[in-house]
DNA sequence: CCTCCGCTGAAAACCACTTTCAAATGAGTT
DNA sequence: AACTCATTTGAAAGTGGTTTTCAGCGGAGG
Protein backbone atom coordinates (compact mmCIF):
# COMPACT_ATOMS: atom_id res chain seq x y z
CA UNK A 1 0.00 0.00 0.00
CA UNK A 2 2.99 2.32 0.25
CA UNK A 3 4.47 4.08 -2.92
CA UNK A 4 2.65 7.40 -2.33
CA UNK A 5 2.10 9.59 -5.57
CA UNK A 6 1.19 12.17 -4.10
CA UNK A 7 3.55 15.44 -5.27
CA UNK A 8 4.87 17.02 -2.19
CA UNK A 9 5.69 13.39 -1.65
CA UNK A 10 7.97 12.89 -4.26
CA UNK A 11 9.53 16.20 -3.68
CA UNK A 12 10.17 15.65 -0.01
CA UNK A 13 11.77 12.34 -0.52
CA UNK A 14 14.24 13.56 -3.21
CA UNK A 15 15.23 16.72 -0.84
CA UNK A 16 16.05 14.09 1.80
CA UNK A 17 17.85 11.77 -0.85
CA UNK A 18 20.16 14.68 -1.76
CA UNK A 19 20.69 16.59 0.97
CA UNK A 20 18.95 19.31 0.38
CA UNK A 21 16.89 21.20 2.35
CA UNK A 22 13.27 21.53 3.29
CA UNK A 23 12.41 25.95 3.10
CA UNK A 24 9.54 28.08 3.60
CA UNK A 25 10.28 29.37 -0.41
CA UNK A 26 10.03 25.78 -1.55
CA UNK A 27 7.00 25.11 -0.12
CA UNK A 28 5.29 28.36 -1.08
CA UNK A 29 6.36 28.03 -4.86
CA UNK A 30 5.89 24.55 -5.21
CA UNK A 31 2.44 24.44 -3.57
CA UNK A 32 1.62 27.05 -5.88
CA UNK A 33 2.91 25.53 -9.16
CA UNK A 34 0.74 22.38 -8.06
CA UNK A 35 -2.26 24.38 -7.29
CA UNK A 36 -2.67 25.65 -10.79
CA UNK A 37 -3.67 23.94 -14.10
CA UNK A 38 -2.43 25.88 -16.65
CA UNK A 39 1.09 26.49 -18.35
CA UNK A 40 2.67 28.56 -16.16
CA UNK A 41 5.78 31.09 -17.08
CA UNK A 42 8.31 32.18 -14.61
CA UNK A 43 7.00 35.34 -14.20
CA UNK A 44 3.53 33.97 -13.72
CA UNK A 45 4.30 31.84 -10.92
CA UNK A 46 6.36 34.47 -9.09
CA UNK A 47 3.30 36.68 -8.97
CA UNK A 48 1.57 34.00 -7.31
CA UNK A 49 4.01 33.29 -4.92
CA UNK A 50 5.16 37.48 -4.17
CA UNK A 51 1.05 37.24 -3.18
CA UNK A 52 1.59 35.31 -0.40
CA UNK A 53 5.84 36.20 0.30
CA UNK A 54 6.69 39.16 -1.59
CA UNK A 55 10.34 38.75 -0.95
CA UNK A 56 10.50 35.99 -2.94
CA UNK A 57 12.65 36.62 -6.21
CA UNK A 58 12.95 35.58 -10.00
CA UNK A 59 15.64 33.72 -9.16
CA UNK A 60 14.75 31.38 -6.20
CA UNK A 61 11.19 30.49 -8.63
CA UNK A 62 13.63 29.42 -11.44
CA UNK A 63 15.64 27.37 -9.79
CA UNK A 64 12.54 25.82 -7.64
CA UNK A 65 11.33 25.37 -11.29
CA UNK A 66 14.56 23.65 -12.83
CA UNK A 67 14.19 21.44 -8.97
CA UNK A 68 10.66 20.42 -10.15
CA UNK A 69 11.96 19.33 -13.78
CA UNK A 70 14.65 17.17 -12.37
CA UNK A 71 12.34 15.32 -9.94
CA UNK A 72 10.00 14.94 -12.83
CA UNK A 73 7.26 16.57 -11.16
CA UNK A 74 7.30 19.35 -14.27
CA UNK A 75 7.90 19.30 -17.80
CA UNK A 76 9.39 22.76 -19.09
CA UNK A 77 8.43 23.71 -22.75
CA UNK A 78 9.07 26.47 -25.39
CA UNK A 79 6.41 27.34 -27.65
CA UNK A 80 5.95 30.46 -29.50
CA UNK A 81 9.98 30.92 -29.24
CA UNK A 82 9.25 33.45 -26.22
CA UNK A 83 9.18 32.36 -23.02
CA UNK A 84 9.33 29.08 -21.41
CA UNK A 85 6.56 27.51 -20.02
CA UNK A 86 5.85 25.03 -17.32
CA UNK A 87 3.00 22.54 -16.74
CA UNK A 88 2.57 19.94 -14.45
CA UNK A 89 3.92 16.46 -15.21
CA UNK A 90 0.96 13.91 -15.61
CA UNK A 91 -0.58 12.61 -18.23
CA UNK A 92 0.64 12.98 -21.94
CA UNK A 93 -1.07 15.58 -24.18
CA UNK A 94 0.65 17.77 -26.88
CA UNK A 95 -1.08 20.78 -28.02
CA UNK A 96 -2.97 23.50 -30.08
CA UNK A 97 -2.04 26.98 -30.13
CA UNK A 98 -3.72 30.05 -31.55
CA UNK A 99 -1.26 31.80 -33.51
CA UNK A 100 -3.60 35.06 -32.83
CA UNK A 101 -4.96 34.79 -28.92
CA UNK A 102 -2.24 32.51 -27.78
CA UNK A 103 -4.79 30.15 -26.69
CA UNK A 104 -3.31 26.67 -25.68
CA UNK A 105 -5.95 23.41 -26.49
CA UNK A 106 -4.41 19.91 -25.03
CA UNK A 107 -5.14 17.31 -27.10
CA UNK A 108 -4.10 13.32 -27.24
CA UNK A 109 -4.65 10.46 -30.01
CA UNK A 110 -3.25 7.16 -29.01
CA UNK A 111 -3.30 5.99 -33.03
CA UNK A 112 -0.66 9.20 -33.60
CA UNK A 113 1.45 7.86 -30.81
CA UNK A 114 0.92 4.21 -32.34
CA UNK A 115 2.37 5.49 -35.91
CA UNK A 116 4.73 7.82 -34.54
CA UNK A 117 6.36 4.59 -32.31
CA UNK A 118 6.11 2.60 -36.30
CA UNK A 119 8.25 5.38 -37.94
CA UNK A 120 10.69 5.06 -34.99
CA UNK A 121 11.24 1.75 -35.66
CA UNK A 122 11.95 1.92 -39.13
CA UNK A 123 15.08 3.50 -38.68
CA UNK A 124 15.81 1.49 -35.22
CA UNK A 125 15.32 5.11 -33.65
CA UNK A 126 14.56 5.08 -29.77
CA UNK A 127 12.18 7.46 -28.77
CA UNK A 128 12.75 9.31 -25.56
CA UNK A 129 10.36 12.22 -25.70
CA UNK A 130 8.33 14.06 -28.09
CA UNK A 131 6.72 17.06 -28.94
CA UNK A 132 4.11 17.58 -31.38
CA UNK A 133 2.33 21.18 -31.49
CA UNK A 134 -0.38 22.30 -34.02
CA UNK A 135 -0.41 25.71 -34.70
CA UNK A 136 -3.60 27.89 -36.59
CA UNK A 137 -6.41 29.62 -35.39
CA UNK A 138 -8.89 28.39 -32.64
CA UNK A 139 -12.47 28.87 -33.41
CA UNK A 140 -13.02 31.57 -31.18
CA UNK A 141 -10.64 33.81 -33.23
CA UNK A 142 -12.08 32.54 -36.28
CA UNK A 143 -15.06 34.81 -35.89
CA UNK A 144 -12.98 37.52 -35.10
CA UNK B 1 3.30 28.07 -68.60
CA UNK B 2 4.13 31.28 -66.86
CA UNK B 3 4.37 31.36 -62.83
CA UNK B 4 7.94 30.28 -62.19
CA UNK B 5 8.54 28.61 -58.83
CA UNK B 6 12.24 29.02 -58.51
CA UNK B 7 12.96 30.47 -55.80
CA UNK B 8 15.14 33.02 -56.80
CA UNK B 9 12.44 34.33 -59.21
CA UNK B 10 10.10 34.40 -55.85
CA UNK B 11 12.64 36.72 -53.52
CA UNK B 12 13.44 38.79 -57.11
CA UNK B 13 9.51 39.85 -56.90
CA UNK B 14 9.26 40.14 -53.43
CA UNK B 15 11.98 42.88 -53.48
CA UNK B 16 10.84 44.42 -56.28
CA UNK B 17 6.78 44.55 -55.05
CA UNK B 18 8.55 45.95 -51.92
CA UNK B 19 10.99 48.93 -53.02
CA UNK B 20 13.27 46.96 -51.95
CA UNK B 21 17.34 46.44 -53.91
CA UNK B 22 19.01 43.41 -55.41
CA UNK B 23 22.46 43.37 -53.92
CA UNK B 24 25.64 41.22 -54.06
CA UNK B 25 25.86 40.64 -50.99
CA UNK B 26 21.63 38.83 -50.89
CA UNK B 27 22.45 37.45 -54.05
CA UNK B 28 25.41 35.63 -52.19
CA UNK B 29 23.65 34.32 -49.15
CA UNK B 30 20.83 33.45 -50.86
CA UNK B 31 22.48 31.15 -53.19
CA UNK B 32 25.08 29.63 -50.47
CA UNK B 33 21.85 28.94 -48.46
CA UNK B 34 19.41 27.41 -51.33
CA UNK B 35 22.47 25.44 -52.58
CA UNK B 36 22.52 23.77 -49.25
CA UNK B 37 20.32 20.83 -48.29
CA UNK B 38 20.67 20.56 -44.61
CA UNK B 39 19.36 22.24 -41.37
CA UNK B 40 21.81 25.57 -41.09
CA UNK B 41 22.42 27.46 -38.44
CA UNK B 42 23.23 31.40 -38.85
CA UNK B 43 27.06 30.53 -38.02
CA UNK B 44 27.54 27.71 -40.27
CA UNK B 45 25.54 30.14 -43.39
CA UNK B 46 27.75 32.58 -42.29
CA UNK B 47 30.68 30.41 -42.48
CA UNK B 48 29.86 29.69 -46.17
CA UNK B 49 29.15 32.47 -47.57
CA UNK B 50 32.20 34.04 -45.71
CA UNK B 51 34.39 31.80 -47.93
CA UNK B 52 32.94 33.59 -50.85
CA UNK B 53 32.94 37.12 -49.97
CA UNK B 54 34.53 37.32 -46.49
CA UNK B 55 33.56 40.79 -45.55
CA UNK B 56 29.76 39.89 -45.10
CA UNK B 57 28.73 39.84 -41.51
CA UNK B 58 26.88 38.02 -39.21
CA UNK B 59 23.75 40.74 -39.16
CA UNK B 60 23.70 40.64 -42.84
CA UNK B 61 22.92 36.81 -42.90
CA UNK B 62 20.65 37.21 -40.34
CA UNK B 63 18.61 39.71 -41.50
CA UNK B 64 18.79 37.67 -45.28
CA UNK B 65 16.57 34.73 -43.22
CA UNK B 66 14.31 36.56 -42.00
CA UNK B 67 14.04 38.02 -45.44
CA UNK B 68 13.28 35.08 -47.24
CA UNK B 69 11.04 33.62 -44.15
CA UNK B 70 9.07 36.55 -45.07
CA UNK B 71 8.71 35.83 -48.36
CA UNK B 72 8.20 32.24 -47.77
CA UNK B 73 11.49 30.49 -49.20
CA UNK B 74 12.71 29.33 -45.55
CA UNK B 75 11.36 27.96 -42.13
CA UNK B 76 13.03 28.66 -38.38
CA UNK B 77 13.28 25.87 -36.20
CA UNK B 78 14.28 25.86 -32.80
CA UNK B 79 15.03 22.18 -31.74
CA UNK B 80 17.03 21.96 -29.09
CA UNK B 81 15.66 25.34 -27.78
CA UNK B 82 19.97 26.39 -28.58
CA UNK B 83 20.54 28.19 -32.01
CA UNK B 84 17.75 28.81 -34.66
CA UNK B 85 17.95 26.62 -37.72
CA UNK B 86 16.92 27.31 -41.37
CA UNK B 87 15.94 25.30 -43.51
CA UNK B 88 14.57 25.82 -47.25
CA UNK B 89 10.55 25.93 -47.52
CA UNK B 90 9.67 22.75 -49.71
CA UNK B 91 8.14 19.68 -49.19
CA UNK B 92 6.57 19.20 -45.33
CA UNK B 93 8.61 17.05 -43.42
CA UNK B 94 9.05 16.14 -39.37
CA UNK B 95 11.87 15.49 -37.25
CA UNK B 96 13.77 12.99 -35.12
CA UNK B 97 16.25 14.62 -33.70
CA UNK B 98 19.04 12.63 -31.20
CA UNK B 99 19.68 13.70 -27.80
CA UNK B 100 23.25 12.35 -28.10
CA UNK B 101 24.78 13.59 -31.14
CA UNK B 102 21.95 15.65 -32.70
CA UNK B 103 21.83 14.41 -35.59
CA UNK B 104 18.22 14.93 -37.27
CA UNK B 105 16.45 12.43 -39.24
CA UNK B 106 13.35 13.15 -40.95
CA UNK B 107 10.38 11.90 -41.40
CA UNK B 108 6.71 11.98 -42.84
CA UNK B 109 3.50 10.37 -42.84
CA UNK B 110 0.62 11.30 -44.43
CA UNK B 111 -1.48 9.13 -42.16
CA UNK B 112 -0.38 11.13 -38.95
CA UNK B 113 -1.62 14.42 -40.82
CA UNK B 114 -4.75 13.07 -41.63
CA UNK B 115 -5.75 12.58 -38.00
CA UNK B 116 -4.04 15.75 -36.71
CA UNK B 117 -6.61 17.30 -39.42
CA UNK B 118 -9.13 15.45 -37.46
CA UNK B 119 -8.34 16.28 -33.93
CA UNK B 120 -8.06 19.71 -34.96
CA UNK B 121 -11.78 19.71 -36.45
CA UNK B 122 -13.19 17.92 -33.38
CA UNK B 123 -12.69 21.12 -31.95
CA UNK B 124 -13.39 23.34 -34.93
CA UNK B 125 -9.68 24.48 -34.91
CA UNK B 126 -7.95 26.10 -38.35
CA UNK B 127 -4.34 24.90 -38.64
CA UNK B 128 -2.02 26.58 -40.18
CA UNK B 129 1.04 24.69 -39.72
CA UNK B 130 2.38 22.39 -37.08
CA UNK B 131 6.04 21.20 -35.74
CA UNK B 132 5.96 17.32 -34.65
CA UNK B 133 9.59 16.42 -33.20
CA UNK B 134 10.36 13.07 -32.03
CA UNK B 135 13.46 12.99 -29.05
CA UNK B 136 15.09 9.69 -28.65
CA UNK B 137 18.46 7.65 -29.60
CA UNK B 138 19.14 6.99 -32.99
CA UNK B 139 20.64 3.79 -34.13
CA UNK B 140 24.13 4.94 -34.52
CA UNK B 141 24.60 6.22 -31.14
CA UNK B 142 22.72 3.06 -29.56
CA UNK B 143 25.65 1.24 -30.04
CA UNK B 144 28.23 3.57 -28.19
C1' DC C 1 27.11 61.52 -62.65
C1' DC C 2 23.67 63.02 -59.17
C1' DT C 3 20.64 62.16 -55.73
C1' DC C 4 17.79 59.59 -52.85
C1' DC C 5 16.80 56.03 -49.95
C1' DG C 6 17.54 51.37 -49.01
C1' DC C 7 21.55 48.39 -47.41
C1' DT C 8 25.59 47.11 -44.80
C1' DG C 9 28.74 46.04 -40.92
C1' DA C 10 30.23 47.02 -36.35
C1' DA C 11 28.83 47.87 -32.16
C1' DA C 12 25.49 48.39 -28.80
C1' DA C 13 21.10 46.88 -26.95
C1' DC C 14 17.93 43.23 -25.73
C1' DC C 15 15.96 39.47 -23.45
C1' DA C 16 15.33 35.47 -21.11
C1' DC C 17 17.67 32.90 -18.72
C1' DT C 18 21.83 31.18 -15.67
C1' DT C 19 25.60 31.81 -12.50
C1' DT C 20 28.00 34.12 -8.75
C1' DC C 21 28.52 35.63 -4.10
C1' DA C 22 27.88 37.31 0.50
C1' DA C 23 24.47 37.03 3.89
C1' DA C 24 20.67 34.29 5.88
C1' DT C 25 18.68 30.02 7.32
C1' DG C 26 17.55 24.90 8.09
C1' DA C 27 18.74 21.20 10.83
C1' DG C 28 21.90 18.15 13.15
C1' DT C 29 24.99 18.38 17.46
C1' DT C 30 26.16 19.71 22.08
C1' DA D 1 19.01 27.05 23.76
C1' DA D 2 23.31 27.72 21.56
C1' DC D 3 26.71 26.22 18.14
C1' DT D 4 28.10 24.82 13.53
C1' DC D 5 28.18 24.64 8.87
C1' DA D 6 26.49 23.17 4.44
C1' DT D 7 22.58 24.54 1.83
C1' DT D 8 19.59 28.51 0.30
C1' DT D 9 18.42 32.88 -0.89
C1' DG D 10 18.07 37.41 -3.45
C1' DA D 11 20.52 40.92 -5.87
C1' DA D 12 23.48 41.68 -9.17
C1' DA D 13 26.33 40.43 -12.71
C1' DG D 14 27.16 37.29 -16.64
C1' DT D 15 25.77 34.66 -20.91
C1' DG D 16 24.52 33.63 -25.51
C1' DG D 17 21.87 34.20 -29.23
C1' DT D 18 19.26 37.36 -31.41
C1' DT D 19 17.70 42.15 -32.74
C1' DT D 20 18.23 47.10 -33.25
C1' DT D 21 20.85 51.30 -34.03
C1' DC D 22 23.52 54.31 -36.75
C1' DA D 23 26.82 56.41 -39.79
C1' DG D 24 28.61 55.57 -44.13
C1' DC D 25 28.07 52.85 -48.53
C1' DG D 26 26.05 51.79 -52.82
C1' DG D 27 22.06 50.41 -56.23
C1' DA D 28 19.28 52.37 -59.56
C1' DG D 29 16.20 55.88 -61.60
C1' DG D 30 16.68 60.41 -63.52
Amino acid sequence: MAHTQDPMEVLNRYLDEHGMKHTRQREIIVGEFLKSNKHLQIEELLNQVKKIEPSIGYVTVYRTLMLLKECGLAHQRHFGDGKSLFEKAGDHHDHMICIKCGSINEFEDDRIEKLQEQVAKRINFKIVSHRHEIYGCCSRCQNE
